[in-house]
Formats: structure tokens, C-alpha cells, sequence
DNA sequence: CGGTGATGTTAATGGTCATTAACATCGCCG
DNA sequence: CGGCGATGTTAATGACCATTAACATCACCG
């Protein structure tokens, strides 16, 4: 019953999923092309041809996950940025990208990095996402600085979320809420002072 | 004359350091998996196996290049961190880690991402140099915040790197100098606000 | 019961790749 | 001149890999 380009992460684990969960695991360890569909396949108790009853292929794997990716960013990025107080939203707009960011590192790191080995056709679409999730931070930032030139503004938002994403690097140190805490309270200095 | 560890970006270019720095874009564009020794000799007019002539092997390229890069991030960082005055000293952290980034985005990526494909035994070397590089920083950020706990300190650290280290993906939106001041002004806000 | 669709498995198949072998060029030094 | 070390080249070689083929299982539905 699940669409074929349903959520990637539905309350009851599917096949699918469980697939697309070993596979950002193994593609952020290993990058994608040094992760094999048998490493996969093996990764949830199967053999590598068996992918192929659930997915096109090796790349169709990665498109549904950034795709999915960018879609949770950008559709929760838009509700949050609704805020009317600008410094709200921001920090609105903190608390989700680092929770999102904390509880998957794996998504993060693939979603930053391999764009490139999707098929052109959905990275235009992934792509467009990724924007559109980013304009909403540089309008959100815009309404509390607005002195600062867009490009600028653009820039400092990118450098935020190099901040925010370094999760995976070093998330084993602090426990998490001491983590999300630390990460709030730099990015959001960061970008106030930018 | 070049010693086989020598310096892997002196004045003249000699044919191992037109590799290493081919070998550098590839890797950080492409992944170490994903760019060819075959890649790597036609970036630079030569075919695959030619690279034998230099370097024992594919691994061998990516290790010298990492070593070289820790190396010269560790014993400049050293030196930085040596200045008397706690916020001088973090300036010039500051200032010496932007600079190698902006001037070598491939070598901050692939420092970044592939040190799981070094062998081992150069492996150890290099998680040494790079660990003692981030002590450095987290030694003057402790001079200057004493209050903040030890773990905490590291994990600024970490963050701030991540927030540095974003060059690659938005350098181009910016020229040099205004990205430069960009990165140190959030950086060392972000810090210091930890 | 019989069949059929969903889901797996184990064998090809064809391509790419790292690495090595065998052979060429050429500058330099005796 | 003659040779030789440095540096390349084009053919193996053997591994791995994505993908497909051919064959099994099995739940469910008529």
C-alpha cells in the first residue's frame, strides 16, 4: 500500500525503509560509491540482488533518500519560518535542523555529500528543495538583520549549517541535550553577529 | 632530490605534487572511490599506470596527501597558538585556518572525509596530528573561557571547524576577503559565546 | 487444490578498476 | 658511441560490482 515515493520513515518499519536506513548508514561511512548493493543487502539480512525487487537500482536508492531528505527539511523549514517574530522563527528554525541533524546523523552527512550520483532528473528536484530550504533561513535572517547584504546573509547561512552539520564528527562527546544546547547557542550568536 | 615525505606544495611544482593536487580536486569532488588512478593520470596528461612511477599505489596518493596536510595545519597551528595573549592567539588560529581553507578547499574536503582509506599504519599518524591540532584550539579557547567544562570546549571546537570548513560549498558566492571576514567574525562569536 | 504475485536465491554477464608486465624513449654519464 | 635509470606507454590480469536471468518459496485467493 506504501506509494512508491512515500516517507521514508513511517511509523512501521517497511522493507523500503529498512533499506534506505542501512543504505544512508553505509553511504555516509563509506561514501556512496564505496558502499556496494551486496553491503547493503547484507546490512538487512538479504543478498545484493534482492534490492532490485525494491528499487530501480543503486541510484534510484540514493535519489529516494535525498529526496525524501530534502523534503522533511524544506516542508518543516516553511512551517517554521512562519513564526511572525523573526528571532522566534530563528530559533524555531535552530532547534529543528539540530534535532534533525542529532537524530540522523547518517541522513546529514549523505544529503551534504552526494548529490552528485543522483540521476540528473530528481537532483533538480532535490536541488530545488535545498534551496527553497535555505531561502527560508536567509529570509527569516533578513527580517532580524536587515542591514546585512543578501550574499552575505546567503553565506552565513551556508557557514551555520557547516556548524550544525559537523553533528556526526563529534556527537559522541556530549550527551544530547547538552549537544542541541551548545549547537544552538554558537549558531545563533554566529549568525546574530555575522 | 625530493625526499618520498617531503613537503607536498613547494615553490616548484615537480610532477608528485602536480598528482597530489590532481589527485586532491578529484578526490574532493568525486570521493576517493569514485575518481580513478585512470581519472587522476588524465588530469594531468599522463595515463593510469604511470602513476606507479610515484606513488606504490592509489592509497599511498591519498595518504601522503593527508599526512602533508596535517602536518602543515598542526605545526603552523603550534606556532599560532604560541602567542602570549589568549584572544591574540585565537585570532590567528583563526585567521591561519581560514586562509588554508579558502586557498585549499579540496584539502580541507578530502581532510575531512576520507581518512577511513588510509592504511593504517598511516592512519595512526595522521588521527595523531590532527588530534593535536585540535588541542591547540582547545587549549587557547580554555585560556581564554576557563569556565567552560573540557568536553565542551572540544565539542566548540568541532563545531567551529564544521563552520569553517563549509568554504567548499559557498566560497564562490563571496570574494575572498569579504568571506574571509565573514567566517572569522561567526567563528570566533560562536566561540566565544559557547 | 491450483495458480499467481511478491519476495528471495544463486548463477551469469559485462563493465570498470587497481595493479603488474612488457616494451619504448630519451637524457645523461662513462 | 653505449648503456642505463627515469619516465612513459599499451597490453594483460584478477578482483569487484551493478545489473539481469533463471529458478525457488510461499502466502493467499479462486
Amino acid at each position: 500500500m506504501t506509494s512508491p515515493a512515500g516517507p521514508a520513515t513511517p511509523e512501521v518499519p517497511t522493507r523500503r525503509t529498512e533499506i534506505l536506513a542501512a543504505a544512508a548508514e553505509l553511504f555516509a561511512r563509506r561514501g556512496f560509491h564505496g558502499a556496494s548493493i551486496g553491503d547493503v543487502g547484507r546490512a538487512v539480512g538479504l543478498t545484493g540482488p534482492a534490492l532490485y525487487r525494491h528499487f530501480s537500482g543503486k541510484e534510484a536508492v540514493l535519489a529516494e533518500m535525498l529526496l525524501d531528505i530534502s523534503r522533511r527539511l524544506h516542508a518543516e523549514g516553511l512551517r517554521r519560518a512562519a513564526e511572525p517574530e523573526a528571532a522566534r522563527a530563528l530559533d524555531a528554525l535552530l532547534r529543528w535542523h539540530i534535532a534533525f541533524a542529532l537524530d540522523n546523523p547518517a541522513l546529514i552527512t549523505v544529503h551534504e555529500r552526494e548529490l552528485d550520483n543522483v540521476p540528473e532528473t530528481q537532483r533538480h528536484e532535490i536541488r530545488r528543495l535545498q534551496r527553497a530550504y535555505v531561502e527560508e533561513w536567509v529570509r527569516v535572517l533578513r527580517r532580524l538583520r536587515p542591514g546585512l547584504p543578501e550574499d552575505r546573509t546567503r553565506a552565513a547561512v551556508h557557514a551555520c549549517f557547516g556548524l550544525l552539520n559537523s553533528t556526526p564528527y563529534s556527537a559522541a562527546a556530549l550527551d544530547r541535550e547538552a549537544m542541541a544546547g551548545l549547537l544552538h547557542t554558537m549558531a545563533r550568536s554566529a549568525l546574530t553577529t555575522a
